[in-house]
DNA sequence: TCGGTATGCTAAAATGATTTAGCATACCTG
DNA sequence: CAGGTATGCTAAATCATTTTAGCATACCGA
């Protein structure tokens, strides 16, 4: 097995010191004054072996690991897995590796990851909060680390954020439900406190409102198990239809409306005629389904853009400065128009 | 910002040596015979003051990370996405991190990186190889790496290995058909020589051969785009079907059979009246869709079982007898029967 | 009383880089 | 020709651990 090659190996093979070598390697050639024919010496040698710094010794020295933490609610998500792949690609771009992990939105288990990802000395934390973890981002923020909130917002915590204008996002959906002539809508949420979800309901509620309608809610605790789900959705739906108080459905997130499709199905409803279909976050599945369902899309390449570019700009910039000022991105959703709502 | 506290600031403020504090915290407190008491008072104060070792420091001496490298074909893939979320969750309970990354199947890419990882000294790597890396590979190996293959392996490569029985998945698919009275059977699947791909194929033509009935191909190319995929896969089905050559497709991956559901409907051709579909690798959406849609079910728990335990065994086991035995699963696919398959 | 060994702990090297502080030498200026 | 400065480089400290080699002391048996 061949021995990895030092910088000490390099500095001996010309005869001079491993400062000089460093210096070189850093870029600090200039500032430096090394000659630019050692200069050159020097990089062709480590061309012609290939000599890589050892990371490990690098970061244990300056402190920098060149990796980025990810949490996010849960990887196999389609919505997260889509921006962990945009996030990933933009990251290797610009040199930084992606550690990531799925906090299920369990507060302990958050908790847990954040102090493992410190023990790793990542330079970055890209997180979606699950409730409860307020002070522990606040410890990040005060002492210099990069952080950005993605998807959800915690109250009270001034940091970086990207997410989508979610009240819109549900209002424009509800007025356009209203447009195409329903009335008796109704939303399926869940039961959690997260900001994006209050928000995707405040936007509800102010298009019911609007239109003197009357609201109905269905808030499905959070950790019911999908076959769970499906049930309770369908004795929701069935109740409202049996009193005569029911034409459409909006679903706040797209795995309700997965189930909910499933539910609409099981109850022999048909879509559109019966009920109205729309679906938070855009899926797939959404385009091919007969018929097919419309969506409030998020704009996925445009938050992982802002996401990273946000990250690197902290990165980049010098500590000191950090915590002074705080960005954040909310972008628009967009309603696709499919024939879930189409009423002839 | 309080001061990160050191393993001398232990010893120190015991009074004993920063080796005693080490010896006693890598649990080698008996072996290098500390006293119970000494041993007691040092965890006591750990404990008390929440010291916590630097990580990297460890590494860079003992030069392990406790973090594994997954390079998936495509981490938005929902078939990669659930891996990568299972296999992420046993390995955080091992005490391991995981960085990822996705090869999109390129070859350059994935060697650059492969060599990023191990400047990164991650302790293993899960890999789907794309063709060409074979050498890559085998360095690693060689150099006592752990390795694990996932989802297919490369020609002339022994290696620990975790996948599915592709040829019986796709053959026992094909006689599915077949049993329902299907006989002008067609395959949708990529160009490339991936060995999973290519076994997928095998089985189909023996199930064919075995019932004296011709095989009827379409090989999409790897990097076409999801729009000019369903013209392709539409012009293929009308052919046959103009020349009333058709009434069964199998598609070969679930993203085919995404878009071939969607040149289906296109072509406004009646699942399973006119042609009877099956996709391999399931999806959510083919239970949702109507009719819902037979699919070759990959075990994914299983699968993500099986890779981390190799991967934890090779971790374990101590650096020498390492690259002697090489461990291999193949995993059986179920065929999960829905109505697209289905005559009445 | 002396050699052997068990006990309980530690000094110092090693891991592989970056960075601070500074040392010669040459050159220039007045 | 003294004194200052620019040039081109380097010795040694530093980052925070783990691990090797070994040092006192006490005790025991012969």
């Amino acid at each position: 097995m061949k021995k990895k090659l030092l910088i000490s190996d390099i500095a001996k093979q010309l005869n001079i010191s491993i400062t000089t070598v460093s210096f070189i390697l850093n870029g600090k050639a200039k500032e430096k004054r090394i000659s630019d024919s050692l200069t050159a010496r020097v990089l062709k040698l480590v061309e012609e072996v290939n000599y890589k710094p050892n990371q490990l010794a690098q970061s244990l020295r300056t402190g920098k690991t060149k990796t980025i933490g990810l949490m996010v609610e849960d990887i196999s998500n389609t919505f997260f897995a889509n921006i962990a792949r945009l996030i990933e690609e933009k990251a290797y771009k610009a040199g930084y590796k992606i550690i990531y992990c799925s906090t299920e939105d369990d507060t302990a288990k958050t908790r847990d990851l954040i102090s493992m990802f410190r023990d790793k000395h990542v330079d970055g934390y890209i997180i979606t909060p699950p409730p409860g973890v307020e002070e522990d981002i606040k410890e990040l923020i005060a002492e210099g680390l990069p952080v950005v909130l993605l998807d959800r917002t915690l109250p009270g915590l001034p940091t970086n954020f990207v997410g989508v204008d979610n009240r819109m996002g549900s209002y424009s959906a509800t007025e356009h439900l209203i447009g195409q002539g329903y009335k008796k809508i109704a939303l399926v949420t869940t039961e959690s406190g997260q900001s994006q979800m209050l928000q995707r309901l405040e936007g509800y509620e102010q298009a019911m409102a609007h239109h003197q309608l009357a609201p109905k809610l269905l808030k499905i605790p959070f950790r019911v198990t999908t076959e769970d789900m499906i049930p309770k959705i369908m004795a929701f739906l069935d109740d409202l239809r049996q009193r005569d108080d029911l034409d459409a459905v909006l679903f706040a997130t797209n795995y309700l409306a997965l189930r909910g499709l499933e539910a609409i199905d099981k109850l022999e409803l048909r879509v559109p005629a019966d009920v109205g279909v729309v679906g938070f976050d855009d899926h797939d599945i959404f385009r091919l389904y007969k018929p097919s369902v419309t969506a409030v899309a998020q704009p996925t390449e445009a938050i992982a853009d802002q996401v990273i570019n946000m990250m690197l700009d902290q990165l980049d910039t010098d500590d000191r400065k950090q915590a002074t000022t705080t960005q954040t991105a909310v972008l628009p959703t967009s309603l696709i128009v499919r024939n879930s709502t189409t009423r002839r």
